[in-house]
DNA sequence: TCTATAGTTCTATTATATTCGAACAATGAT
DNA sequence: ATCATTGTTCGAATATAATAGAACTATAGA
């Protein structure tokens, strides 16, 4: 079973974690992902978009280091680098995730 | 004297501070902003790039809501808008410029 | 093996951003 | 008035990103 490669906390800088979080819908993805506090398919995170754009979006909160995905049979599995991404930027992540909890 | 315009801090989207921040060289103006912790130049926050670029990043740091110009004489004094943005967004503008002040 | 499912990758289109020289505007000083 | 200073705006080139249909891959199940 071939996973997908991401990159490790070292490499995650903070700008891509901006970039990544700049987009609206990433934003929601993200959002959706800590409120549910649980490992979540793409198809699962339905926001009446196409999968191929999804999965852009995916590609890049992965790329980010924001998101990990486990292939599990056929499904992919996203879960938030939430502990890592703390570690490395104390704050950051959390303060984010309580800005959009509200709305 | 005829001052430049900026949004009121309930315009301020989340997503417009991220995207702000995702440029490695306004992540830079706002944390020498930062550090210094009074109103700059433009002049004074020199990071090599012409009169031009600097101008750009500049608009783009106005119109997220993340930096204040006055306009005084034919100088251009710039502010963070932390307090502001910590009451809309708490720690979220914190915990970028701590993670900045490190490196 | 055939089929369904889940998601990626390819490709093209369109939209946005970045960069920076050159021209411009506003102020202050001589 | 003229000139220097500070920074903006314009314009055009280049680069990067978003969007989504279509083809593809991998796995699971019948």
């Amino acid at each position: 079973m071939r996973q997908i490669k991401h990159p490790t906390i070292d490499q995650v800088e903070l700008t891509d974690i901006m970039y990544a979080l700049a987009d609206p819908t990433r934003l929601e993805i993200v959002t959706l992902l800590a409120k549910a506090g649980r490992k979540m398919t793409c198809g699962e995170i339905d926001l009446n978009r196409p999968k191929s754009s999804m999965s852009h979006h995916f590609k890049i909160l992965r790329s980010a280091g924001l998101v990990e995905t486990l292939i599990e049979g056929t499904e992919h599995m996203n879960s938030l680098r939430l502990e890592e991404i703390e570690q490395k930027y104390p704050g950051v992540l959390n303060a984010v995730l309580k800005a959009t909890a509200k709305s």
